[in-house]
RNA sequence: GGGGAGAUACCCAAGUGGACAAAGGGAGCAGACUGUAAAUCUGCCGCCAUCGGCUUCGGAGGUUCGAAUCCUCCUCUCCCCA
């Protein structure tokens, strides 16, 4: 192997859990440097949602580094595959999107993958540009190519069949459409997380049917979630949004348990990971906090986030610069002189119901001016006009309450 | 086309006429411990309220003093046979 194969290949498998097969890999590597001719290099992204998280990026990143050694990267969009929606890894069917929202989340979706990738070396490319065209005669020709028995050996297909849950015929479909993209695109490698491995390899099958070259299927871990237990996904309320909060982004890092940094820091980053193992968990922790939020929201934001976190949580202080909340500004404040603080954790948002505040106050989890308050029937005492209460509700919750 | 099984709170799942706002687990929230780590431990975990009340067990009706539990119809799902 060449020196400069060895290097590629050396970048490219940080953090990649298969590569099928690797020989071919560095056989098209060395291919590639001979005749000076990139790579095609295909990730399809199912735009099921408009907000993208962590766990999107490590696909873009892995693109990127491809991207940084010369190669030809294809961010294909799954506008057709989205309207069926992909059963990979999923206990149900998976609601079926409209055109429309799909070309919307599409746009959400462009517009963060080129905070990673470079915008001029980039293909982006819909699936729809050919399976739109794709007749029913077309259709079964590709479906001829398979067999139920084999579609039906996949993992998750057989756990729905065994446990008695529903699986639509559209969804059998699925891998095929999604394989025939690497047909249509031609490419040479095409990378996914590891529940993609079935439709990665049906792509690698199709090509063969259809009298090209295999793709060589590159699997990458799924990110696990703040919970540090499932891969992240909104509907597990355990993702780090990339528009969210720089603050709640920087937070939810630092929440996150140090084996999953370390996850963290392979799968999104290039940071040698011997450096990072020396630090100090805390300190490295910070450093990618601060990485990510750079990265998708801007150093200033960035540093911002940290200062923030430092005062809140490290030193647990009041934040300085929070807007106040004006009595009057919420709605059916009863007479100033008596006001529940049931009522205003309830109005202010911050509690759903009073229950809820009830259980929050006499748990403990809120305190007036830094002192606890268990009663939940206090209320508070407006002495001179214009005065202020600092309001401390849970772990994250700060709220400063003015008269008038 | 025929036969059978099932739908319970955010999720999984017990309950099969009163003691059920409904066991258990998970998630979530709060507290202790910390590095807002993770793990662990404790408590809470439908809604309103002072005793007390109100709404919930796929949907609609019915039987009963009383139903998540029994009956009827409907919707959805699964299995077996053809």
């Amino acid at each position: 192997m060449s020196e400069e194969a060895k290097k590629q290949l050396n970048s490219l498998s940080r953090g990649c859990v298969e590569i099928i097969q690797k020989d071919e890999l560095v056989q098209k590597i060395e291919q590639s440097i001979k005749t000076k001719k990139p790579l095609r290099v295909k990730a399809g992204f199912d735009p099921t949602s408009k907000d993208l998280h962590l766990g999107h990026t490590v696909l873009l990143y892995k693109l990127k580094v491809f991207q940084e050694l010369g190669h030809e990267v294809i961010f294909l969009i799954g506008d057709f595959t989205g309207m069926i929606g992909d059963p990979s890894g999923r206990s149900e069917t998976r609601k079926s999107l409209t055109k429309q929202e799909v070309l919307e989340n599409a746009e959400t979706y462009k517009e963060q993958a080129f905070k990673i990738l470079d915008t001029d070396k980039t293909m982006v490319d819909f699936n729809s540009r050919w399976m739109g065209q794709m007749t029913a005669v077309d259709l079964i020709h590709l479906s001829s190519h398979y067999s139920v028995a084999r579609i039906l050996e996949r993992d998750d297909f057989q756990k729905r069949y065994i446990s008695q849950q529903p699986i639509s015929i559209h969804e059998f479909l699925y891998p095929l459409i999604q394989g025939y993209d690497s047909v249509a695109l031609k490419a040479d490698v095409e990378i996914g997380g590891t529940d993609q491995k079935f439709n990665l390899l049906v792509g690698r099958d199709l090509q063969r049917a259809y009298g090209q070259s295999p793709q060589v299927v590159m699997t990458m871990p799924l990110l696990e979630g703040t919970d540090g237990l499932r891969k992240m996904s909104k509907s597990y309320g355990n993702s780090i949004g990339l528009t969210e909060l720089p603050a709640d982004i920087y937070g939810k890092i630092m929440s996150v348990s140090d084996n999953l940094m370390l996850k963290y820091y392979e799968l999104l980053t290039d940071f040698p990971m011997e450096e990072i193992r020396k630090m100090h968990p805390m300190e490295a922790k910070k450093k990618l906090a601060k990485e990510i939020v750079g990265r998708y929201q801007g150093e200033g934001e960035a540093l911002k986030a940290e200062g923030e976190f430092t005062h809140k949580f490290t030193r647990r202080e009041f934040p300085a610069d929070l807007t106040p909340l004006f009595l009057s500004q919420l709605p059916e404040t009863p007479g100033r002189a008596s006001v529940g603080l049931v009522a205003i954790l309830v109005k202010s948002g911050f509690v759903k119901s009073n229950a809820e505040a009830r259980r929050m106050i006499e748990q403990g989890g809120v305190e007036i001016d830094s002192i606890r308050v268990t009663d939940s029937f206090y209320k508070f005492e407006i002495r001179n006009a214009g005065q202020e209460f600092k309001i401390k509700i849970g772990k994250k919750g700060f709220l400063l309450l003015k008269d008038s």
